[in-house]
DNA sequence: ATTATAGGCTAATATTTATTAGCTGTCAAG
DNA sequence: CTTGACAGCTAATAAATATTAGCCTATAAT
């Protein structure tokens, strides 16, 4: 990897554990491997480097959710693939989603950095709602009505339905962020979790 | 108030908008209306007075929970006060909750403050997850299995859906913090939440 | 072969920052 | 009345920090 994205890459690693202000330059120049005046040939000054990191996610953020389709403007989402939907397939979205956000290491810093800046910049506080708040719940709430759509579910208000099954996962994400060692009880309790969800809204309760 | 509050007060409302390192100890001054050095006449450090504000939180907190049994450690809670529970109780207890975690200007801004440095000290990770993770979990936890002792929810998994009552304020809750215009609808939501939780829950399903 | 560019370096700089030293006035206790 | 502590101030200091200037080398282009 050249030196620019090296950069880009110490950089996002230490500002999602320390914050921005919290770093100097020196400290990302020493985890690159070179000396901070070296920096500006790459980067003009600090925040441009922070500048690089958000351009940078920006572009795989919109890869990602053009091909899930998870931003909010995608008016429609093909209903064929979830006419035989199973408590497994749930289980799969929701566990699916959870590893992704958790695992993905770029998604995983620069989430952990939004949440320290998110107060500071409204920007920044606008983009972490929209990646942690209303695109997954706009996602999850078409998906579900779809589901109800076919029958599935019962008739109840999909929203407040994607908000049940959103939500658990997002405190279970940002517990992990703050402890990575309870991923295992994390993740038992977030398939119980889908597992209840199905079985109290699944349209005929058996047990 | 005396200095000694008021540097505290201010400190924390700094704090818990652009992070401990963000801050300088003039700005500290400036909001208290005094000169840098003279803070050094009430606290020893920079890093004194956030330990100040750490100590303060930590009275009140455990005040706060002692008063609601809300920490882990006591086994049991009076069952009588559950044994007529209505729909508008557990509202109640949803948007109680909320709007004191929201609306109590302290507890708002240590939260906010908690937030930004959550990564940056294990310790203060560890206490966010307590206070906004497992105390609350556990809390509804024992409450929720107290209800459905009562036999007025179904037998399910009381852990899985105290997570699910909690985990839509707590998301809710951190909304808000980032956005506070959002509380109306917040709250709307919320309101939803709860009264689907419980037409979901209910033992009796009277559609 | 020469030249130019990219990317590293050291040294220097200007600013910010936390903290200390030491002075002054207020006010209550002896 | 005097004394001493408290709480403010200005001035000074030492360290850290972002950034600039200017030098050197390798390599790619002419």
């Amino acid at each position: 990897m050249n030196t620019k994205s090296r950069i880009l890459d110490a950089s996002l690693t230490l500002f999602s554990e320390k914050g921005y202000h919290a770093v100097s330059v020196a400290e990302i120049a020493d985890a690159v491997g070179i000396k901070a005046p070296s920096l500006y040939k790459h980067y003009k000054s600090k925040r441009d480097i922070f500048n690089g990191i958000l351009a940078e996610m920006q572009t795989r953020y919109d890869k990602q959710t053009a091909t899930l389709q998870m931003n909010g403007s995608n008016p429609t989402v093909d209903a064929g693939i979830f006419s035989s939907v199973s408590e497994d397939a749930l289980i799969q979205m929701g566990i699916g989603l959870f590893t992704y956000f958790l695992h993905d290491d770029y998604v995983c810093r620069f989430r952990k950095m939004l949440t320290i800046e998110q107060f500071h910049d409204a920007e920044l506080g606008a983009l972490y709602t929209k990646q942690y708040t209303d695109d997954p719940l706009s996602y999850q709430s078409r998906i579900l009505s779809m589901l109800g759509a076919c029958g599935l579910f019962r008739p109840v208000n999909a929203d407040v339905m994607a908000l049940h099954f959103y939500a658990p996962l997002y405190l279970l994400l940002t517990l992990c962020d703050r402890e990575p060692e309870r991923e295992p009880e994390a993740l038992r309790l977030l398939e119980q979790h889908i597992k209840q969800f199905n079985l109290i809204y699944k349209k005929e309760n058996t047990q």
